[in-house]
DNA sequence: CTAGTTATGATATACTGTGTTTCATAAGTC
DNA sequence: GACTTATGAAACACAGTATATCATAACTAG
């Protein structure tokens, strides 16, 4: 962010062409079928300029998709400071704010979820997450333990589980009704710390 | 199985080295590094070979890994078939069964997670788990529902969430901890289907 | 064991996509 | 307005993929 504004225009012009020409490409083509060629082309921008911004296309990918997904956690990291509500409550409005998130940009979840080049950067969003869902279970309960790292990794595999099976089920269940299921597993979840 | 019995002895044998070679060089020079040409030569076969079995090195990737973990998946059946248990004992020993089969094929189960190209054999193995995972379900409580699918698939994810974060984690915590910590969450998981 | 079939190996070759170099020009910065 | 720098254009080297041909070795069926 900070980063961003330190960038020539001509470089952030270049940059945001590029990531929007990618995103319409594996949407339109499917992502084993792009090339460096057929994203310049498509962003209007020079062959050689793409090598001066990415060294590979999954780099550019995940760059695009982490600066969009990004949206997501700080929302999850605000929810998560709120601490004037309850635990139920909490995963119940986070619930619907993130599947709202998800609804409002299903391709790039998609591209996410179904390109391989996406990999890295769909582990690195998890591993994040994980981080900020280590930290609320440990001011539920004091202490720190291997078994809370589990636990805030099934939690998030299960989010993103159930964000790629609703993308891959054209949304068809309605975002209150995920929302409400996501609440009941996370919670399960979190219950089973006891155990 | 039954179309491998059907094949020339020479091409069982090409496909097999080709298939010990490139599970060799993914362990040794990683997924990102390796060319047709480097499996070929490491499997001692002619360059050329290699097209008349796979249209790709996904694709042999895929194959490979799939013919390995589908133990995995037959043993689930088979646990899934025993009718004379509870639920729980149910989970606690396919939990061990489970984790005793990562750890004999550990190096085989790391690719399936870290390999971009591996990302396609991965889905389709977790939807074949998700499959048997329903009919599970069902039999439970009757009736056919969207969020039994749902719950199918967070159980399934979780599975599979587990065993990657046990293999990125050098398998520290012991086998017996990591198939207590699955049965209770499949557990949490499954109750939840009552809310 | 033999005759017929077929997969393999070796070689040559075409092609696509990646990545780099050079230099003039346009666009940005201060 | 002077300086700096990113871009565009063109040529090029190169690696890796993919196919064609043909002689040879290995397998199968009888």
């Amino acid at each position: 962010m900070q980063i961003e504004k330190q960038l020539d225009k001509r470089q952030q012009r270049s940059r945001k062409l590029l990531g929007e020409a990618i995103i319409a490409l594996i949407l339109e083509q499917g992502y084993e079928n792009i090339t460096i060629k057929s994203i310049t082309e498509r962003a209007d921008v020079a062959y050689v300029t793409f090598f001066r911004h990415f060294e590979s296309i999954d780099h550019l990918l995940g760059w695009v998709l982490e600066e969009s997904i990004n949206a997501l956690v700080e929302m999850h990291e605000q929810s998560l400071n709120d601490e004037t509500r309850s635990v139920p409550e909490c995963f119940v409005q986070e619930g619907v704010l993130i599947f709202e998130h998800v609804a409002q940009h299903a391709d790039l979840y998609r591209i996410l979820f179904t390109s391989p080049g996406a990999l890295a950067a769909l582990k690195r969003t998890k591993t994040h997450v994980a981080k900020l869902a280590i930290e609320e279970f440990q001011r539920w309960v004091e202490g720190t333990s291997l078994v809370y790292e589990i636990l805030a990794m099934s939690y998030v595999n299960n989010l993103f589980g159930l964000i790629e099976w609703w993308l891959e089920h054209g949304m068809q269940p309605d975002l209150a009704t995920m929302a409400h299921i996501y609440t009941q597993i996370s919670l399960a979840i979190r219950q089973s710390a006891a155990a």
